[in-house]
DNA sequence: CGAATTGCATACCGAGCGGTAAATAATTTG
DNA sequence: CAAATTATTTACCGCTCGGTATGCAATTCG
């Protein structure tokens, strides 16, 4: 963010965003309880204490792979939202959303359903956390769905709620369909299949 | 089954089906990492060895559990592929595992895909056997409504495999919903919007 | 130059994990 | 009845888990 003005002490020697990117794959592939913190400071190239010092604990960890997973991995989500109708913001968020899900050099799958929709001893506050991030979203599209009923952009009486609710079920759909291994084309035409039910 | 001819030595003092109903329960709520053994058994209301000499080990408990579950509450999908229509099979489908999605006396969600996407250790046979017991019933439906296409009950040329991918796409996103704690009638206003994509 | 501050590496902690050995209890077979 | 068989109970195993104490290395401050 700001210039790094120097720091007292013995400097880092290793970046934090680099680690992080490879939590974020490990947690993808394992989940957040099929991810161990051996195999996860292996993957970052760093010993566990420094993981410890620099990123909290395993949850914190994990909260921050989140983050930087819906910056970098979920970029597409932004583009779509930007496109001009909301016909093209639905087409455009499910098609790059199956193109993420079936990225060659990427675990096949979304990490916040991957990483864990049921947990061991937490109370859930994972699975929360994952739901409610997906939730985050969902309204996102709301929003934009409805800023289109207004625009006159989708038919009158369109409950931007349900529709964003329904595209967000697909997407889903599709990334359990991907983390068992169905490829993008077959992703492809149930999409086709699914944008027949946008009213336009 | 048959009927039970008297074994020799001492007798099972629990039965196995109703220790399963409980164990699906914990898998269903936690995940198969996410379930202890203690947790299991304790559940179950035995001790760890009867679980073993009954059951194997916990993966075999697993896919009993899993097994026993497509039985008991997946009965629905029977009914649903009995319906007359294609339409009717699909309506039916999705509703009735919307209602299962959101049983007051069961965990909210589906085991099939609570119980890991991803997975530690065991090098995904868990999530592989998941994903092969979800496409088994896809296959199940694809095949009615291919039935349905060679009846003329569906529009020429519809691609069952497409359609029974889209339904049960649908039907998962619904579950990663419902676990989330998506209530009913939102699932049903979601099926009411996906229904629109069916061809008649 | 110390002194202070910060990060790294080794080695370790208690707890919980999945799984099992061994003794005992309940039943059928002869 | 005794012998054989099977289930249950208690206690335990080695291992891995997430997390940490401690001592050393690298840097800035005065």
């Amino acid at each position: 963010m700001a210039e790094s003005t120097r720091k007292r002490g013995r400097p880092r020697a290793f970046d934090t965003d680099v680690a992080l990117d490879r939590a974020v794959e490990v947690f993808w592939r394992r989940g957040y309880e099929g991810a161990s913190l051996s195999e996860l400071t292996a993957a970052m190239g760093i010993e566990r204490p420094s993981m410890y010092a620099a990123f909290g604990n395993k949850e914190d960890l994990f909260r921050l792979a989140v983050a930087r997973y819906a910056e970098v991995d979920m970029a597409y989500v932004r583009v779509a939202l930007a496109q001009p109708t909301a016909y093209q913001v639905i087409e455009t968020f499910l098609r790059t959303n199956a193109d993420a899900l079936t990225r060659s050099d990427r675990p096949a799958g979304c990490l916040s359903i991957q990483g864990g929709l049921a947990c061991g001893t937490d109370d859930g506050r994972v699975a929360t956390f994952l739901a409610e991030s997906r939730l985050t979203g969902e309204r996102a599209l709301a929003e934009r769905l409805s800023r289109a009923v207004a625009e006159g952009d989708l038919p009158e009486g369109t409950d931007p709620d349900r529709l964003a609710r329904y595209v967000m079920v697909v997407s889903e759909g599709n990334a359990v369909h991907a983390a068992a291994g169905v490829g993008r084309e077959s992703l492809y035409a149930t999409i086709d299949l699914a944008l027949r039910a946008v009213p336009r």
